[in-house]
Formats: C-alpha cells, structure tokens, sequence
DNA sequence: ATGGTCGCGCAGCGA
C-alpha cells in the first residue's frame, strides 16, 4: 500500500498538477489538505477518472480536506468524532482504505506563540488526540496524515529561532504532537530517515525553497501495525519545482500490506 | 536589516 499526503494549497488551482503527480507517483490514498474548496465544488469526477474514489470535508475559501483513494473507501466520518460538528473547521476528514483508518488533517497554524490562535492550534491538537483515541485502537492499522504545522524537532527547521515568531517549533505544541505519539502513533518518516534539513514546506518568498530555508511540518503518524510494515519514505521535492507549484511538496509511504 | 509570494477575491488578510 502506499500512502500519500499533500497540502495543495488550493485544489483548484493545482489540479492540474495533482493529476499529472497522481500519474507517475501511484499512491493508493491520497490525503489533501488546504483544498479551499465548498464539498460541492470538490473536482469528485477528475479523481474517478483515475480510479480514485474521493470524500471531501469543506465550506470553501479556507481550509478543507479531502481523502482520494483506490483501494475503497469507507466509514467517511468529517470532523471530530465529539463535540460541535463544525468545530473541526474545515481540518478533519477520516475514512478506511484497504483495512486502514487514514485521517487527512490541516492543524491551525497558530500565527503567533501566546496569541487566542495559538491556544486554539493547542486545542485543535487535544481535540485531534481525542477523536483518534474515540475512534480508534493503536494495535489496529491507524494512519494520521497531513499538515500538522508542527516543526516534530529542531532538525526539522532551518533555524529554530527564526521559525515563525516561535510558532511550529514552541515546546507546547511539540507536547501537543508527543500526546499523539503517547496515544501509539509514530513518526514515519522518521523510521527511514535520521538527518536534518528534510523539509516538506519552503515559503514562497524570498527563494526560500532554493536556499533550503524550510520546514518538516507534513506528517504521517502512524500506529505501530503500519510502522512495521514500512517499507519506504520519500518528500518529493521534485513536486515543489516548476510552473505554479503549492508551497508543500507531498510525501509518499509504501507499506508492506 | 528588511522584505520578498501566493490564493482568494477585489481590499487586504492569512499563510
């Protein structure tokens, strides 16, 4: 199985491009994240006319996430499993694929450390932990993918005094991530590769991308079912080059089952 | 040292 996770930043837009990665790179599942688009807007028939079946979670212009897959897809539960069903705004989409409980989530970014939206990006994240632990069983294949714009350690950014006013690399929300870990997920990308410099996400400006000025904030968290079974891990920087790219690249997982 | 680019949608905000 391989799994895959990407924020597009704006599905219409980048379509195109999607089409042509989903073409040579094969995932099985696709998890998308900032598609920015309304469930009704939602490109259903491009992805079918690749053999994807598709589930979308939006209301358009912000956030929204999406789960593509070849290999079925069923239970499709949008948002938090508790609590006010729009809570989740737009960040959380969960469905099973080939036997796996995948999640597609966009965690607020949280602009600023001690900001209303930092304590919310915190709350997201207690709230993603409990729907997982509701919703799941870490001795079962379990797969949280998408932007956690959480920087996990400090090889995972360029320069960790310079990251977004202290955002992404604040030990809060590094605990925030660690009670997903506590709960039985595990960092894949991290079981095949140990260096540093390894980003999924470069700034548009200021050629940042071609200085390597970056972060690791795409994640799969996965539980140790799946972790045992992985095979392969790869950012496909590749897919941030060229005309009209999104400002992450997307990551691929191939699992041996 | 500062600002720099996108997307949305039509001004300026969010990232």
């Amino acid at each position: 199985m391989r799994l895959a996770t990407w924020n597009v930043n704006s599905l219409k837009v980048r379509l195109p491009r999607v089409e042509e990665w989903l073409g040579y790179a094969q995932p099985d599942v696709l998890c998308l994240q900032e598609t920015k688009l309304a469930d009704a807007a939602f490109p259903t028939m491009a992805f079918q006319a690749l053999g994807y079946e598709v589930a979308s979670h939006g209301a358009g212009r912000w956030n929204g996430v999406a789960i593509a897959s070849r290999i079925g897809l069923g239970d499709v539960e949008a948002g938090f499993h508790e609590g006010d069903p729009t809570l989740d705004e737009g960040r959380l989409l969960s469905a099973t694929c080939g036997g796996v409980r995948v999640s597609s989530v966009y965690v607020p970014n949280g602009r600023s450390v001690g900001s209303e939206h930092f304590e919310a990006k915190l709350e997201w994240l207690r709230s993603l932990r409990a729907h997982v632990a509701a919703t799941c069983d870490p001795a079962e294949p379990v797969a949280v993918c998408g932007d956690f714009n959480v920087a996990p350690d400090d090889r995972d950014v360029w320069d960790a005094s310079r990251a977004h006013g202290g955002t992404h690399v604040s030990e809060a929300e590094r605990s925030a991530l660690a009670e997903l870990v506590e709960w039985g997920l595990v960092d894949a990308f991290r079981l095949q590769h140990s260096g540093d410099r390894l980003f999924s996400w470069w700034d548009y400006r200021a050629g940042d991308f071609h200085k390597h000025k970056g972060m690791r904030i795409d994640l799969a968290m996965v539980s140790r079912p799946l972790a045992e079974r992985l095979t392969f891990a790869l950012i496909d920087r590749q897919a941030r080059k060229g005309k009209l790219p999104s400002d992450h690249a997307p990551l691929l997982f191939d699992f041996d089952c």
